[in-house]
DNA sequence: GGCATTTTCCAAAGCGCTTTGATTTTCTCC
DNA sequence: GGAGAAAATCAAAGCGCTTTGGAAAATGCC
């Protein structure tokens, strides 16, 4: 069932049905009632495609994902992202296009995206530090939000993040509130931005407390449960021991919990840990009482949040960009106790 | 840069520079490399609207994510599923979709899919017992591929699915070999299919030892952390307590290992976790030395083949659906023992 | 050289929709 | 009742591509 066989039927043309549909006024209120009971009753729906090309708009939305060469890692925060952002989506009618993109080929297909002419706009994930994607897609004009930021960028942009380097210090602060003064980081990749950021709130809270950084307590890798694992592992064996460990993943967090339980320390009494958090669904961070401390902030709302900017920037095209900041919440779970001296 | 632009600037028709670029034959061999020399260096690239206006298909594969309205959550395993895809769709030029879907509306999605045209196929995940998907799909013509089976479906469909049964019976097996009797199973939602067949093969693997089916010992709820420590937490708590955990997901496993821990028991000595391993990026398994034993099968290679499955029956139906029945390894970790006795 | 093929290229229609500019119908008011 | 304005509808062009049915150019063969 197509537009010309509805107006057919309705022994209309197709003009008046398109603008029966769509809600234009120069439409009689009875036939437009008309044409929407046959649209329903014969199940009609547009072509996507046609109304794409007639009228310049994809209805879709591009994700970008990166995908690192050396690191065949997706990021787990992913799923939920999308899931946030995909009832945004559903809502306003837009689709969702995911396109993995080999970071050696990066300029090429946002060109490719640009062209193809398949989406309106595109959120780019997981920016790192001087991001060169920023000044691509503003010059070829594809409307974009970034989910982050990127240091060093001085073009303006339209972005959401979370408050990492606020988190930081704040979380590192309450540990030394407690008595830490041995706080080990264990952070994700520093060429990302949101890394990036984390370690420069850890080292203000640091500094504000005259504690002078140590770079054998800090690590920067892709944040996986062994990687936690290991490095706590390994620095608990010293003999002077970090008694406390701020992670930048939930897994990660987990990992070190397991090096900690094999080392015969209890946590929170002889190791503190705490987390940033980032409220995934299939990893809730306990329930009544949380299992870790930790810098709460759901990358799912963030989702939703970014998506609707990005079609509110498509809609209506604004010249100062919009950008927005959440701030991480410090819940306190089991995982934290003073510093024993 | 569009075609009619293309062409005029190369002198020749639309439709040759159309049919050199596709590799139609109808060219000379000496126009097509000028053709196609033009087409590079004025950064030409097909409008893929237009393309699959004409053309009728869309060059793109649709991925429909079941959202429950009880349970909001994502599926973990969706973002390794998709990496895997998305390099198989790379290849073949083809872009891919992300649909939500509230399982309230889920036939007038299908539907909708289907008439909007934006996909030459889907890809199924999560289907559950007797899935009416199937049949929908099969009923309204759109070529799919599911991500699982669907028990008491009869209708023949393509599908690409572990031997969760198998792997069940194996892993369970393995542990009544340890000594172990009381043996208890932290299982998936069982409407799913898959949870499902992995009670199956538990049980089969229970019955064929002469070891009687308890009940108590076994759970079925969405496989988060917390779910396995509670439930972990309440059986060790008992005065017969089980010596062993069969687990349907990694991250329950770690729930299990954090109240075994807790209870002040020790793994692979007191207590046994065998586990499902989806092999998942961010949640690897140890690493020359498995953290558990496990059911492993990487879900990532299950995407890729999906979608090489899909791709080939977009580009030429069969009569006989292909299927595809992958094994889990059984892989020996660090949590698993001999009862005590 | 001249005819029949074969090769190479082209004009135009069509995919399903929107939208412009024109036309018809209805309404308003003296 | 009829002129003019407003409301409702329509025909046709156009979005950027593919593809059909020919036409023109090149080739083969006697």
């Amino acid at each position: 069932m197509n537009l010309k066989e509805l107006s057919e039927h309705l022994n209309l043309s197709q003009t008046t049905v398109s603008r029966a549909l769509n809600g234009y006024p120069e439409v009689s209120e009875s036939t437009r009632t008309r044409v929407l009971k046959a649209a329903q009753d014969l199940n009609y729906r547009p072509n996507l495609r046609a109304k794409g090309l007639a009228t310049g708009r994809a209805l879709a939305i591009g994700h970008v994902i990166p995908v690192s060469n050396q690191h065949e890692m997706v990021n787990p925060v992913f799923g939920d992202f999308i899931a946030g952002a995909g009832e945004s989506y559903a809502k306003a009618g837009y689709d969702m296009m995911l396109k993995l993109v080999r970071d050696s080929d990066e300029t090429r297909a946002y060109e490719d995206i640009r062209a193809r002419g398949t989406v309106d706009g595109i959120i780019v994930h997981g920016p790192v530090i001087n991001d060169e994607r920023i000044a691509l897609l503003s010059r070829i004009g594809l409307p974009f939000v970034v989910h982050g930021r990127s240091t060093d960028v001085n073009l303006p942009y339209s972005w959401i993040d979370v408050n990492n380097r606020g988190a930081f210090e704040r979380g590192t602060q309450f540990l030394i509130e407690l008595g830490h003064r041995q706080i080990a980081l264990l952070n994700g990749l520093e060429h990302m931005d949101f890394a990036f950021r984390r370690r420069k709130g850890y080292e203000t809270a640091l500094q504000n407390h005259g504690i002078s950084i140590d770079p054998s307590l800090m690590r920067s890798e892709e944040m996986t449960e062994v990687y936690g694992y290991r490095a706590a592992k390994e620095m608990l064996s010293r003999s002077s021991k970090p008694t406390a460990f701020v992670c930048s993943s939930i897994i990660t967090a987990i990992g070190v919990r397991r090096a900690v339980h094999e080392a015969g320390l209890v946590l929170a009494r002889d190791v503190s840990i705490i987390t940033h958090d980032d409220a995934l669904s299939y990893l809730e961070n306990g329930d009544d009482v949380p299992i870790f401390t930790a810098l709460r902030s759901s990358v799912r709302y963030a989702g939703a949040e970014a998506a609707e900017m990005l079609l509110s920037l498509i809609a209506g095209p604004k010249h100062t960009p919009t950008t927005r900041l959440l701030e991480a919440e410090l819940i306190i779970g089991r995982s934290t106790g003073p510093a024993v001296t």
